[in-house]
DNA sequence: AAGGTTCATGCTCTTGCGGTTATATAGCCG
DNA sequence: CGGCTATATAACCGCAAGAGCATGAACCTT
């Protein structure tokens, strides 16, 4: 099965998720938090039914859409390798502030231009970084 | 800042991510692995850059392209609240399987079916399942 | 039976995205 | 300098996705 992160990259999509997060809800009840019309909610819910994401159970005419989260365990594996890397950095950076409890820096924003490279660039004549195409 | 699921919705580049997690690549190395056109490669290294999820680092006419994992941070944070959802029928399937060791599923796929729901509808008169839309 | 809810589906329109081709830019080497 | 290499940008195209509207289907109520 697919990761579906195509399903989660529409907005929407994760809103409904989040909000499904809280409690079961009837579609009426998410295109009123969505802001969108039924039909369009509607819409998004089938894609989330066919990506296993979530769950209907019909009540007469109406039907409580449940959280299904199993495939977001894909994301959660396909994450996984990458999850290393910057709690490495961060893990650097605390024993950084560890070392030298004298830093100013008042934000709690990891300054990774001060930690030491993970991936280090083959024998690369380090080159100030690119402002190449950055200015649009 | 967005979340970048919208960046990684896109095949191609979750798999440029991928070899940069084994090191630093060069834009025409990228392109061969991808299978498609360098321009092709250079505008999704583009989006990347754009997401923050890559830096450049010139080398005369080349570009190394590295890996830049913070903005996955991001993604794990959303991810978060869900994962427990999952890790508990887990933990409930474990638990199943301790408690009867007779069970005879051969396969390893942890059979939700099987788990006590986590989040029980409000009362709805537990209709089966609705086949309705998933026959197209 | 009639009318009102609640939701899904079909259609249309528009926009954006991914892809390719052609071209521009930058730097190397002979 | 001239040509070659490596990459970015521009212009264009096709398609699919998202949004809205109108309608259909299921079910309740009276």
């Amino acid at each position: 099965m697919a990761i579906p992160f195509d399903v989660l990259a529409e907005p929407s999509r994760r809103q409904i998720l989040d909000l499904l997060l809280e409690r079961p809800r009837l579609v009426g009840e998410l295109t009123e938090h969505l802001g969108l019309t039924q039909p369009g909610t509607s819409k998004h819910l089938r894609v989330l039914r066919e990506a296993g994401l979530v769950r209907v159970r019909r009540d007469a005419q109406r039907r409580w859409y449940e959280l299904c989260p199993e495939p977001l365990a894909e994301v959660d594996a396909w994450l996984a390798p990458y999850r290393r890397l910057w709690t490495d950095r961060l893990d650097a950076l605390e024993r950084h502030l560890d070392t030298m409890p004298e830093s100013l820096d008042a934000t709690g924003e990891p300054d990774v231009a001060d930690v030491p490279d993970v991936a280090d660039v083959p024998d690369v004549p380090d080159v100030p970084d690119v402002p190449d195409g950055e200015a649009r």
